[in-house]
DNA sequence: GGCAACTGTAACTATATTGGTTACAGACGA
DNA sequence: TCGTCTGTAACCAATATAGTTACAGTTGCC
């Protein structure tokens, strides 16, 4: 479904600052750890900055920290600030308005798809960047990550 | 997130096979109903039967038709069928594992997707296509009643 | 058997989104 | 004022989905 991978570099990025423990990060040092280009982080810390999740300072010694404790922060906040579009979409063109079903079809999907967003954000709003960084405490071991689904493009290799 | 309308249009194809109650449809009017290019079609329907979601059959007089009663088919099924990802996907490269938050996220996010993924999970898995076909009927009430045997032409006509 | 009507599938092209890169203007501390 | 940052524009690359044409194979019917 999601060819992006926002969600988890935003976690990422906020959790980084989690750690840092509200001592500025650079851009360049959070690229870094999450192994991408620095002005790809930039540009997510001017989305989070808009949803005010972090605040960024300019110019020399500048750098960004959380614009909150980790405690008030939730996934479902980074999730809505980073993934403009729901769980699923809708039909790319409009159905057939003169069949039966293409007519009304989109009604009836718009009431699934909301459950599913409804249950996604649920999940979300639960979670905090404090309890990310608690359930990060205890991994020392460089454990291969197990999914329920097994998605091959996604399995961490080990190897920089 | 999702840039797909995959989930969307195999909902929409297992609902007019519902409607037309036991009469194999042509890929030809299904395209016409979702309003999109017959092998696109086709294409789906292929991954459909492969899920033993659909049975079809060549030559003339062909056409593709439910594999099971209508209540006995989820949208989980649907979405298993059509959907190789999960909602999130995690870092197109693998974080940098010489940082601790970074060698580690991935197995922490790991967990918060899994939890995201039972949640949709388990909201598909209570939505049946007769469900779907039930939640329709009130849409349509001025339009053509269902009846045990539609002619396809009533069920798709043809123009936009 | 031969024809017409279907499905299955390959081989493209088009389109959209994300991510990566370079470049540079502006902010800011020392 | 100088070096170090952020913010942002402009562009290219990679990937996934969707749309299209073409055609081989299957099937029912005359």
């Amino acid at each position: 479904m999601s060819t992006s991978s926002r969600f988890a570099v935003a976690v990422h990025v906020l959790t980084l600052m989690a750690w840092a423990d509200d001592e500025p990060l650079k851009s360049e040092h959070v690229a870094e750890s999450v192994n991408t280009n620095a002005v790809v982080i930039r540009r997510m810390l001017c989305e989070l900055a808009e949803s005010k999740l972090v605040v960024s300072q300019s110019g020399a010694m500048g750098g960004s920290k959380l614009a909150r404790e980790p405690e008030q922060i939730t996934l479902l906040d980074i999730y809505q600030a980073v993934e403009s579009r729901g769980v699923f979409s809708l039909h790319r063109h409009p159905p057939n308005r003169h069949c039966p079903v293409g007519v009304n079809i989109g009604t009836v999907l718009n009431q699934v798809l909301d459950e599913v967003d409804t249950a996604v954000e649920s999940v979300l709003a639960n979670i905090t960047i404090k309890d990310v960084v608690s359930r990060l405490q205890p991994c020392v071991s460089s454990a291969v990550p197990k999914r329920k689904h097994v998605r091959k493009e996604q399995v961490l290799v080990a190897g920089n």
